[in-house]
DNA sequence: TGAACGGTTGAACAACTGTTCAACTATTAA
DNA sequence: TTAATAGTTGAACAGTTGTTCAACCGTTCA
């Protein structure tokens, strides 16, 4: 119990998941973040929850593409949206999604 | 000063990142986590840091597969590695590592 | 009713990406 | 020297992915 083999003593949860599938899981989530319109879109939801018309003027881009990728985010359970009339609002789930990016806003600004 | 369009009071970074290319270079530290092999590379070297040949073993992938990987974990300044005679250790380059993952994991663990 | 708007969906295409293979360099040991 | 090991590299291939296009559904408003 008191001895280990490793060198930090909070890496019992990352350790694990070296060992298991749990992996691809965590790769799954990072790939949602890894393109520049999905993080533009959470970036913009971040500012404030909106519709995705208003989403795709902002980003430039046709509704199906904004659609789509909103379609992907809402799967990985990044967002979540409650349809208002012909509108959907798009909001953040959760505070995770800041929490993940802010290291790496971190990182880039260091490089 | 006092007065801010945002909800959150620690959003400035971030919302400057929305409206920038820097989302591009975001992206690109993500698409380096977005990949099975990669994170079990940096999660390997997270435990100890270790040449490319035991990582291959760890990992029951070729040399080649590892190094191609490894190369990318270099360009993006998330490993480093010095050589040792036959051998290149490699290791993280610095918190950020963890910092980006165990947010990840607590993600993954709660969905 | 019908047109306009917000949004979704599936197929198709181009671009990108991870692994494999083969060839190569450098170091160590016999 | 030669053989073996550690590692890198570029080309090629298959698999994945993001956008576009066209068609479609549901709601609102005239």
């Amino acid at each position: 119990m008191g001895e280990s083999k490793h060198r930090h003593a909070h890496s019992d949860g990352i350790c694990q998941a070296a060992e298991t599938d749990e992996a691809e899981a965590l790769s799954a989530i990072f790939k949602l973040f890894a393109d520049k319109t999905r993080l533009r879109i959470l970036l913009a939801l971040y500012r404030s929850p909106q519709c995705g018309c208003d989403l795709a003027k902002a980003l430039g881009m046709t509704k199906s593409a904004v659609s789509h990728q909103l379609a992907l985010l809402k799967r990985g359970h990044l967002v979540t949206y409650k349809k208002e009339g012909k509108h959907a609002i798009y909001r953040l789930a959760d505070e995770h999604v800041f929490q993940m990016i802010a290291p790496a806003l971190t990182h880039v600004r260091e490089c």
